[in-house]
DNA sequence: GTTCAGAGTGCAATCGATTGCAATATTTTT
DNA sequence: AAAAATATTGCAATCGATTGCACTCTGAAC
């Protein structure tokens, strides 16, 4: 390897020096602006590999006047235990973070359980960056819609709405609960119950497939089969213990999440119930240890890091003036012992 | 509420031309130079916020030849599936974006699972940011070593290993094993094996502190009780369930993280083996699902949140020149049913 | 030998902030 | 009331890049 020329190259006055030419032909010949000859070209981006030379992004970004950031809102609380999983989360990110890298933007990661449209709206989050990806929408859609009319454009991992202004990236919920139920129906199953809280819309998604699955089996739904359960998950394993100590009317289950899932396996062994003879369970987006449970878990599977990259050409496309249009991740089953 | 004043200030000219003043002193105004009166600096201030005006940092930090940026590196390959647990790493992340908010830096989040120093050394993760924290050490402990001596400070999670030239924060580790294996002697097992690799620095700690609590108790430690595991968690599964059926020499077992303590679990049922009554299991970490699996595990906690503010602080130190330190987080036994 | 088109470069303004030094306003001292 | 000391504020250069416009140079056309 050819030892780097000594002289340290940190601006761009600098290459231009020593290519013996102006500030304004290296910028040209780094960018491959057509005015500057091939063989000046050429010559300016050796040397700019030679000498190590990297652009200053702020200097850059200050004359364009954009940012080069793109910031991720996480609205809900991480700390809080959710039903949603953690790995999904962190999946989800490592896809966005890559995705940015490869566009050369950076991320700006953010906290913000709870929020107020306006005051976002005015803070580094929005006026710092050229886009924003907001994870979960939960009670927010109001907020939401607000900032959708502001000056950066925004996209949600979610479901979409009645009503919604913002672009919506989200799983097929739907077709998840519809595959997780015809699961169940296969195997036999009849009185199939549904773990979840409606209120929330990609979980009234899934609810929806779930009905489907069972309509089209000849199944009747029955009402008292449906449980709204607390967000909050050590509320809801109180309730679980309790559905599960009252005649129960149903042999399977349906939940919204992996987390779910386990808990209410949990609870069933508690009351000496066996997996899946006297309850088959079902869990949704195949966290790590739902192979890994006892017994292990049949899930809902989604590629959340394709996720992340989808939120990510969503936002750019719509950073670059284009329409934005909702997209929708495909969602597969993931067969193991807990439904037999 | 007032309105707020009709003409929309984006820069600092725009500011001072409506106070009447100029861009310097609308600038020293803002940051509290003592050289501007207190009557002046109100004035701009408060027209700064009635008019929604906010610093445009690209512009600053080039001023100033600063960043306001941390990187953060995954040196682990996040979707492995690997012994350290998801929460883990989202916990932490949550507490360092936090902290890094407070301080006004931004976060940069790389994925590097194999990292070569000097390729990193010129990339944009360095060249872009203040300094970098890195998760994991794993293997590349000379490649740290080596960054370590580059231009911009670097921070490591993980756990002191001779001759490192990085600083370290991490938990304290010796104390964890001692703890879990202490709580197993205390309810009576005397047969104790510890599940983890000792390749790694963090593991070898934890080993030591059983290796101690054994010896405290007057129990002689059998090497045949020590298990270095496959990272890969599938492949661990299996030779866990191999070590189970073979003629156990073990009633009981320290493991490094809740999710291999979970696999056992899962191992252990599957041959027909009762929790605790026939093995008692101790987790690491206290990730979410340890409080709902069945049993509950009993595990070492670690406030995370808190250690990503620990090296965010160690890191800032080092940034403004300061000496920079190790740091142990304090770590503590959460009691639940998998140890009887 | 001019004139002209077109290719290749350079000049200088610009993005929005910070800050050393100079200039002015205010107060204190004599 | 003039001079000296101090408190405030402004001027203008600077950070490192981009880009419209003007300029130089080449070979071709007349």
């Amino acid at each position: 390897m050819s030892p780097a020329k000594s002289p340290r190259v940190s601006s761009l006055q600098d290459l231009a020096d020593l290519a013996g030419v102006s500030r304004a032909t290296a910028s040209r010949a780094l960018n491959n602006n057509p005015r500057i000859s091939e063989k000046t070209r050429e010559r300016i981006q050796t040397l700019a590999v030679e000498h190590g030379y990297s652009i200053n992004r702020r200097a850059r970004d200050l004359r364009l006047k954009r940012n080069s950031v793109v910031s991720v809102v996480f609205m809900l609380d991480i700390r809080s235990k959710q039903h949603m999983s953690d790995m999904f989360f962190l999946d989800m990110l490592g896809g966005i973070a890559d995705a940015l890298a490869i566009r050369d933007y950076d991320l700006l990661l953010a906290h913000a359980p709870v929020v107020d449209a306006a005051e976002l709206a005015t803070s580094r989050i929005m006026s710092q960056s050229d886009g924003v990806i907001f994870i979960g929408q939960e009670k927010q859609h109001e907020q939401l819609n607000e900032l959708a009319g502001g000056s950066r454009p925004i996209v949600v991992w979610g479901h979409p709405v009645p009503g919604k202004k913002y672009t919506v990236v989200g799983g097929d919920n739907f077709s998840g609960g519809y595959q997780a139920t015809q699961h169940l129906l296969r195997t036999g199953q009849r009185r199939i119950a549904f773990f979840g809280n409606t209120a929330n819309p990609e979980n009234a998604a899934r609810f929806a497939g779930y009905q489907s699955a069972l309509q089209e089996a000849g199944v009747a739904f029955e009402e008292s089969r449906q449980f709204d359960l607390p967000f909050n998950m050590d509320e809801a394993r109180d309730v679980i213990g309790r559905l599960l100590t009252h005649e129960r009317t149903f042999d399977a289950v349906v939940c919204v999440s992996d987390v779910l899932a386990l808990a209410t396996i949990s609870a069933a062994r508690k009351l000496g119930l066996h997996i899946p003879q006297d309850l088959a369970v079902v869990g949704y987006d195949d966290i790590s240890l739902a192979a890994y449970s006892s017994p292990p878990l049949t899930t809902i599977r989604q590629n959340i890091g394709r996720a992340g990259e989808l939120l990510v050409d969503t936002l750019l496309r719509m950073i670059d003036g284009e329409e934005a249009q909702d997209v929708v991740l495909a969602t597969d089953l993931v067969k193991r012992e807990s439904c037999g």
